[in-house]
Formats: C-alpha cells, sequence, structure tokens
DNA sequence: TAAAAATACTCCATAGGTATTTTAT
DNA sequence: ATAAAATACCTATGGAGTATTTTTA
C-alpha cells in the first residue's frame, strides 16, 4: 500500500532533486531512499524520476504524483493540527532555530516556560545565521525560526513572516570609554573606532555596513566574532565599541559594566521576527509554543487563527 | 508517523462501529485492530473512541479526524488513479462479485480477456446473491459488482449503478415438453405448472414471484437451486419448467435441447447492471478492466470520464 | 455475566544499515 | 572519470498472531 512516509520521501527527493541529498535531510542512507522510491514506482508501475548525472528530474507522471503528495501531506497536517491534544502527548519534540542574539537572550526562557507546561515533550534549539535558518525552516529541519534579519533580500517563496517586536539596538561602550555618561554622540564620531562586530555573512553585520557605508563611516574593525556574547566581553575589555541589542546588555548595564548610547539622527531599530513554512500548517506542539508566546507578543494572535 | 494504513483501519472501525468486526472485515485479529487504534490515540494524545458494552462510538475528536480520513483516503486514492499505469504493474488483483448467472455466462470471458490484456494481474470472481454483492462492494471486499437483480429497495446510500444491457427472459421447457414450438403462450397456462426456480433470498427469484403473484398465477414450485446451471439441467429432464436470461441457454437452444417462448403481453427483461462505491474512485486496475468492457458496453464511457 | 477490548508474549516480515557495483555524462 | 543511484546482503524493529485477562452495560 501507499504510505505517507514514502510520499514524504518522494517530497524530500523532489524538493532536493537527489536521492542521496533527500537521504541526508532525512537523516537516512542513499540506499534507504532509493529502496522506497523503487516501491513506489513499482506500486503505480511508471518511472517518477529520470536519472541524471547529477541527481534526478520528475517524470510527467511524477509531476502529477507530486502535486497529489503536497495536497495530501498537507491534508494529514491539517488533521494532525485539527485533532491532536498537546497536553495528553506523551512523546514529541520542538524544533526551533534562532540567531544568535536570540538563542541566547529569549529563547531559552521561552523554552523553559514550555517545558515546564508540557513536561513530556522534548525542545531543541539550533543557533545560526538568518540564512541557515530560512533555510532549516523551508527543508523542515525546524518548526519554526526566530531572526533578527532583514528578510527582503532572501529566498521569501513558501516563507511565512511575522514581526513580533521592535528591538531596540544601542552604541555600546565600557564604562572606561570616553563616551560614557553622554546621550548620544554624532555618527561621524565612529570614524576609525576600533570596533568589534560580527563576521561576515550575519545578517546583523550586513545591517551595521550598511547603516555605516550610509554615512559614509569607516571604524577600525579590531575582531569579529559569531556571537553577541564574546562580543560583549570584548567591548568590556576595552577591545572597541560596538552596537548590540538592548536586550542582550541589559544586566551589564544595570551593574554598571557597560553603557549604552544611542546616535543622532540614526535609528537604530531592527524587528524580531518568527518565521515558518506556509506550506504546511504549523504542527501541533509548534502551535502550542505560539499559543503560550502570545501572552507576550499578543500579534501572534493574527497567525494563530484557522 | 501518522499512516495511511492506520487510518484505513480507524475508517474501518467508524464503519463497522467495533474492533473485532473491522478486524474480520480486514482480514486480521481484534488485538492488531486495537493496537493500531491505541498506537493513533496516542499519536494525536486523544481518546478517538468511547467503549462501550456493543461495540464502540466516535468521540468529538474521533469524528473530526474520520471526516478528515475520508478526505485524505479519497486523495490517495485520487492521486493513484491519476498516476498508475496499469500496463506496467508487477502485482495487483482484480477483485469482481457477481450473482451465479452472470458469473458463469458473462464474466468467464471478460475476467480472461483482462488476464490475456495483463497477465501480470491477479484477479478473483466471487458469486453471490446480489443483496451480498452490494454489501462486498461497500465495505471494499469488491472493487465492482455485476448484478442481474433490482436495487431499488436496496440500501443504495454511496452505491453507484449503471445499466449495462438489458437481459432478455425466456420460459424455458425441454425438447420433449408439449409447449415445443409454440412462440408463446398466455400466462394463465402456467397455473399449476411444475415449475423450477432459484432459492428464496434470490433477486431473481423475487422478481419472478413478483411476475406471477401480479397475474394470480401460481405454478407448482417442485425445485430450488442457487445457481441457474442447475436450473437448466432439471428442466433439461423434465422436472419442470423455468424462466432464464437468453444467455444462460444459448447453447442449449441452438443444440435443440431447450426451447425458449416468450409470455403473451408479459415482457420478461431485466437489466445487467456495473455497481461500485461512490465514496473512492475506481482503482486503477478497476478502470483497466472497465476499459476493456467498453467495446462491448458503450454506455460505459459516461462513467470512465474523470 | 457475556461480549468486546486490552494485555502479554512470541515470531516473522520489512525497513534500514554497510559494502559494493553499475550507470550516466 | 567520478558522482550518484542500484544492488546485495545482513540485522533489528515493529506489526501480527495466539492465548489470556480485564472492562462494561
Amino acid at each position: 500500500m501507499l504510505s505517507l512516509y514514502k510520499l514524504e520521501i518522494f517530497a524530500s527527493v523532489v524538493q532536493h532533486g537527489s536521492f542521496s541529498a533527500a537521504a541526508s535531510q532525512l537523516h537516512m542512507t542513499q540506499p534507504a531512499v532509493s529502496q522506497h522510491i523503487h516501491d513506489l514506482e513499482k506500486h503505480v508501475g511508471t518511472k517518477l524520476f529520470t536519472r541524471g548525472r547529477r541527481g534526478v528530474s520528475l517524470t510527467e507522471a511524477g509531476t502529477t504524483l507530486h502535486t497529489y503528495t503536497q495536497r495530501i501531506l498537507r491534508l494529514v497536517a491539517e488533521a494532525e493540527a485539527a485533532v491532536t491534544n498537546v497536553e495528553n502527548l506523551v512523546s514529541g519534540q520542538l524544533m526551533v532555530g534562532s540567531t544568535p542574539g536570540v538563542s541566547v537572550y529569549l529563547l531559552p526562557d521561552w523554552l523553559q516556560g514550555f517545558r515546564k507546561r508540557y513536561p513530556n515533550l522534548g525542545v531543541s534549539l539550533s543557533t545560526n545565521v538568518t540564512t541557515e535558518i530560512v533555510n532549516d525552516v523551508l527543508s523542515h529541519k525546524l518548526d519554526l525560526g526566530f531572526v533578527e534579519g532583514e528578510l527582503e533580500d532572501i529566498h521569501t517563496e513558501g516563507l511565512g513572516h511575522l514581526v513580533l517586536a521592535p528591538i531596540d539596538m544601542y552604541l555600546v561602550v565600557s564604562k572606561s570609554h570616553s563616551w560614557h555618561g553622554a546621550k548620544h554622540i554624532d555618527i561621524r564620531e565612529l570614524d576609525g573606532q576600533p570596533f568589534v562586530t560580527r563576521q561576515q555573512g550575519s545578517r546583523t553585520r550586513i545591517w551595521i555596513d550598511h547603516i555605516l557605508r550610509k554615512h559614509n563611516v569607516k571604524p577600525s574593525i579590531v575582531a569579529e566574532f559569531d556571537n553577541p556574547e564574546a562580543i560583549k566581553q570584548s567591548v568590556m575589555s576595552n577591545l572597541g565599541v560596538t552596537i548590540l541589542p538592548e536586550y542582550a546588555v541589559r544586566r551589564e548595564v544595570e551593574a554598571g559594566l557597560l553603557y549604552g548610547l544611542s546616535i543622532d539622527d540614526v535609528p537604530l531599530e531592527r524587528n524580531l521576527k518568527l518565521i515558518w513554512d506556509t506550506s504546511l500548517p504549523y504542527t501541533p506542539v509548534a502551535r502550542a509554543f505560539l499559543q503560550q508566546l502570545c501572552t507576550g507578543y499578543p500579534s501572534l494572535e493574527s497567525v494563530l487563527q484557522g
């Protein structure tokens, strides 16, 4: 008989255009995928793929089956969403991903709250740059993603996104820095300043570079890190200044270890965004997680209808 | 993961209102069904049935899942129908059922033609009275049914039917009977005649009884059989007369062993009908079979669209 | 209390892995 | 020539069976 499992494998092969690529996404071996596709082809008496030098491509019958497969899998996901009672689940996993700042300063709390309410369910958090989070959401490695990055220039086909809250960014300096005590500075003062920032590839880095270039300001990059915690440490050690979100430095600012100021006429604001794959409804577990987040981010209510 | 197999078992339990009944329909044991339903309930974290003294009944969640299940299974069947190439199938089974006359005189030829064209596919034919054929079609034990019986007073919910051809019925007597040579007789002459016919429960018997009662004619029933072949033998041995379809006695009439005549002002006509379950599309194999029948019964073309 | 579902266990078929060969450009 | 898919074979998990107990009206 036809099975949903085989259809999911089929869909993955179509998505990746290759048995091996699908296999690795599905955490199985290429022969296993071959076997399943072979079973499907035998079942319908037709080749679904034409095998080529670099992967495979759909035949006509394969294309037909693929559109049906998407409808079927979507309907199944909808049925599960309609009927699942997350409170009673004895197993299940919430898989979320987020960018480094969000992973460290926001998600741990959220996930703890979720685990407290649903102690039988596991949670998994993976930290990565925005583009990778987007990829992982679209390939179903993640149920949900939380990013600070701008999405405008990224592959947005099939990607849903919702602004949860604005993120206030500050220019951050150590307590011994000469700017300590100032409410704001002119952006030109950044020119030549020792600056600590994120690595290339990070959306935060791209965002900062964009602002600096726009104002013709060139700080001297003295260090690049892949996470804001390391940046904070460097700034506290007087390696240089940086720009970080308020929530990342709140504790240190309150303790007087760091100092935040704004830049004249340069709004430093980004957005915390939820992202998901629109081709499938939220999994019941993901929906339960979002339901809990609703109290803190009421804008979520709009996407939790239907 | 949710599986189509489990959903089919779920659907069967709903249909029969009992685990054991579903088990026997599915040719498996009750514990196996219990296991699958239990898996489903664990998967969605909700009870799907309330267990009672006489079988089970759906909970609210169960009802929701059931409507989804029907849509899902229908979509899957549609996908298979759209994509399956019956010529290349290396396995598969056509399951048809029909009433005794059709089983003996029509289906063997049809099935032989089908097997010739699709040698890899198996065929199975089960003979039964019209009401049982209808039941078996509706519970998916049969892909298709072929009956001579009238369906008007039978459970017709979800049952599709199509008249393939009229069936001409004759009054049949042996070559030594006094009516031999007559073109037709008055129906009143049947009164008191030794008559051989089908058993109670057969639609043919009901049909004949209805005609006789309408004309206030009471032949003397000297034998009842469950198949027309036995009736023929009895008539040839001068046990009595009978009414049989033309195709059942064609050979014997040509050989001069039997003689057929009509009854004044009493049309003896029934209909050969195809019946199927409208809740699912034809299986690819059933569709291929009907496609072959099309040459002999052009009315089939109308149901083979879409 | 009797019919139906749940449980306990045993066994086998199928899905997946590793190692290797074949195919296609 | 080489990346990718197919094949061969082995192992282990899960589904199905039998026998039995528990539940429910």
